[in-house]
DNA sequence: CGGCGTTTTGAGAGAGCTCAACATCGGTGG
DNA sequence: CCACCGATGTTGAGCTCTCTCAAAACGCCG
């Protein structure tokens, strides 16, 4: 859900292009909180370190994604986030956010339905994970994922990409989509795969 | 999040308790969406039914989730909900809540923050189901949940629970708790795990 | 053309799942 | 008070499936 999309122009405007190597801390835990960010390209880990030194990864976002929503409602970070590679991230002021949505009532609404569709979004991809079995994994994943036609998918990235997010290996997603493609289940085609019209169990 | 915790009392005051028995629909795809529950005892699934007349599982809620919170945002319901056990379920009229939150922004505020702690946690659940090994996946889990004294851990449920939340087999997390006993990892006490102190790879 | 990342297929091993049996505990009722 | 019952907790053994490691074809871009 692009930022465009739930945060007024006004607020926008706050906007802090910022460059980082790979391994360079964009917050830390207990700093305060000023802005979220989103990223525009590269990976930014969120982590923790435990007593034993450890670094607890709790999520790993990606470009599109933002981060540290909830530092909107928090004085300050609760977790530590690290560039995972070369990355280029864009803060929002969170006080800039904060009076965008005073003053627009509509505008504290959109982002309280973008949070309300990616809890909803985040519930199900978890529900998959709850699957075992690879192709039923995938077919779950296309089944959520059909567009309106109600056959066709078309993943935004690479397979690799749909395998990280099914959480399985790229050469156990391969394998899979050429079994269910043999078995007349799918049909593939540039950056799409299109199911086949039939009941199954 | 209890809901006690982000609905302000006048919000509250609208909740309508429903019985629903195992099978029974709470609503459907299409529905005038009309209310957000909270899932006060049993499970209650979300579901959508793909054209070959699968049911494709989106997420099973259990006792103290809140389901359809971006219904707020909706006209109508966007799956199916029913209920996979006797349960009870208790909605909060759409238009109260609305209400709530014109009425009293900080009301609105902390539905947002409940929602953005909510990702948070998902995220970091999803982030779990990364880890293949069984093992790490556990030290994973323990070094989230720890307490305040940052070497206890006290799930909520039984450990067949844990074992579901984790997305292991029951035997395994048995075996695998055993195991980190016997390593001298963890102690085990009365529905509690305690970590011992010690750094590790 | 050369290099890099994606896509694809092969073979083998290991980890967790499945099935099974049993122990333990809390509650229920005779 | 004890027997019974269901759910949780525990351990064993075998097997399947995915992961891992490897190699190669393919496509794209400089």
């Amino acid at each position: 859900m692009p930022v465009k999309e739930w945060l007024p122009a006004i607020a926008r405007a706050s906007a802090v292009d910022r460059k980082l190597e790979a391994g360079e801390m964009l917050f830390r835990l207990g700093d305060k909180a000023a802005a979220l960010y989103e990223i525009v390209a590269g990976r930014v880990r969120l982590s923790r370190v435990d007593r034993a030194g450890n670094e607890i990864i709790l999520y790993v976002a990606g470009a599109g994604e933002t981060i540290a929503e909830a530092s909107l409602f928090s004085a300050t970070y609760h977790c530590d986030a690290v560039a995972s590679s070369d990355s280029l991230v864009r803060g929002y002021s969170k006080s800039a956010v904060l009076a965008a949505f005073e003053k627009d009532p509509k505008a504290a609404q959109a982002f309280g339905a973008m949070l309300a569709r990616q809890v909803m979004s985040l519930r199900t991809r978890l529900e998959q994970r709850n699957i075992r079995s690879a192709r039923e994994r995938i077919r779950h994943y296309l089944a959520v994922n059909v567009g309106a036609d109600g056959r066709t998918v078309a993943p935004a990235g690479t397979l690799k990409d749909v395998a990280a997010e099914l959480g399985l290996t790229h050469e156990a997603l391969y394998r899979t989509l050429a079994a269910l493609e043999r078995a007349g289940e799918i049909k593939r085609g540039a950056g799409k795969i299109v199911l086949a019209r039939r009941a199954r169990i």
